[in-house]
DNA sequence: TTCATTATTTGCCAATTGGCAAATAATGCA
DNA sequence: TGCATTATTTGCCAATTGGCAAATAATGAA
């Protein structure tokens, strides 16, 4: 894990208050483990309710959540709905809060 | 911004608990704002208080959910107490959510 | 020991969150 | 159109969050 190039600019409060969002929405573990099974391709809403083992409305609330921050979006066929990562570079995120625990 | 070196175990409940644990300190604006004025060095409770605009007691219990996750470690010098990142690999997580938020 | 300074904890209150279940919407077939 | 399937929205309720202010704890000097 290197270092990003990414620029040392002042955040304003605006910025502050969307990367919270972002993380609030990531600060629900059932979320996460949609997220993660959202990394290895897509699913229909019933596909992650069985996984999730919570009652679809509030799956469909969890993603709601997810797609309200730009983290999934959805495609619906017929009746089904899929939800896929809008970019899957939010896994990276993982991968250092997996290094940050580890330490 | 490149992958991670990381396992793919598969994550148990308590994996997703401790990850959501994290990112829920972060889901605070204020917060973020205290990580990272930490990240360019130590401050002391009444630096952070007036930085961050609010009740010191607010700002204290902030401090307190930071520290509950270990992103923070705590110092005390005779009144005052000094915080700083236990580890500030924790920042890459914040560059890998900007070129999320830029994508 | 008293008093001042600094920080943490606690209590109060309004807002938000998350789960279930019902209501509603969207889709498709007969 | 009626009915079934799938998903979303809404309502209810308990738990949690976040801010202020008061209470309390920790430190240090006189």
């Amino acid at each position: 894990m290197t270092s990003c190039g990414v620029s040392q600019q002042r955040k304003s409060p605006a910025d502050f208050r969307r990367s919270a969002d972002v993380f609030k929405a990531l600060s629900n573990p059932n979320r996460l483990l949609i997220i993660e099974a959202l990394s290895h391709g897509e699913r229909c809403v019933a596909d992650l309710t069985g996984l999730v083992g919570l009652d679809i409305s509030t799956v469909s609330n969890h993603l709601s959540v997810l797609r309200g921050v730009g983290l999934v979006v959805d495609d619906r066929r017929g009746a089904q709905v899929f939800y896929t990562l809008r970019n899957p570079c939010v896994m990276n995120m993982f991968c250092c809060l997996e290094e940050f625990q580890a330490s």
